[in-house]
DNA sequence: CTTTAAATGATAATCATTACGATTTATAAT
DNA sequence: ATTATAAATCGTAATGATTATCATTTAAAG
């Protein structure tokens, strides 16, 4: 089995969180797209078609629940909608590709410049997400025209 | 009249969108709250104070117009609550407090450091978010324990 | 194998957002 | 000031996303 499985399925029963089919087909769904943020609706569609019938809310649930368990990563960007995607286990910044949505993990974190800025502030946790096009998506756009 | 309101209204007219009595009361609402993130269905509740038959409609069209001419900033923090502020005409970053959403302007801005990381990639925005407890509620949260 | 707490399914309710046509209104031209 | 017209609003309903509830099923521990 994956290695990466292996930790969310650790981590899940260190949370009490029973390992369920479809909690199972929804990792392997995560890990699968680890390097896209997904739609929670497109998430939903893909696993129905596994669980053809299955309750709308255990997408929701338990999105949520593995959220509160640290193994997700939620982010707004791209248009309204609503997406998440598998946790790394260590500290980083992504670059998102508008067009085909792949993330790129960056390597430096800017914080160290800005506590100063804001003396007494508990800074809890930072967002920092650059978007534009990949190389590749670059390069496509610039022969369309 | 406000010097603010002066620049939004001007921007409003370069981009054809007439003043109606409810678009002033939603420029009134946001630069009277610039400092903070607000909800839409916030929005919509305050604006009702004034409007109170108003078509559930109006604020979604004209915060969506007023974004696309360059006039508010979208954010997803705090939780899942979708929130629009005004915009500010010049480049910067937030911290925004989790707990009253009072947001402090950060002057340096990281990206510099980034461009090398991802060569060929065309970086078109970027958004930077610092999350914490401003050092007011900060004082209040140690009080309660 | 049994027990039990947790997860799921089925259904409906709620909340947020969008659609659309009829009416009203801001603006510019007369 | 009056009128013409394009744009905005209202009223209403539809759609889509999310949450609630409870009976049934299931994973996991003993």
């Amino acid at each position: 089995m994956n290695h990466l499985k292996q930790q969310v399925l650790n981590k899940m029963k260190q949370n009490q969180l029973k390992i369920t089919k479809q909690r199972e087909v929804l990792i392997d769904l995560l890990i699968k797209h680890r390097d896209t943020y997904l739609d929670i609706t497109k998430i939903d569609q893909l696993m129905r078609q596994t669980f053809p019938s299955m309750s709308y809310n255990t997408v929701y649930r338990n999105l949520k629940q593995l959220e509160e368990a640290g193994l997700l990563e939620q982010n707004n960007q791209m248009g309204h909608a609503m997406v998440k995607v598998i946790c790394e286990f260590d500290h980083h910044h992504h670059f998102i590709c508008q067009n085909c949505g792949i993330v790129t993990e960056l390597k430096e974190c800017p914080m160290s410049i800005y506590q100063s800025q804001i003396p007494g502030a508990e800074i809890l946790s930072h967002q920092f997400v650059l978007e534009g096009l990949c190389q590749n998506c670059s390069n496509c756009k610039s022969k369309e025209n």
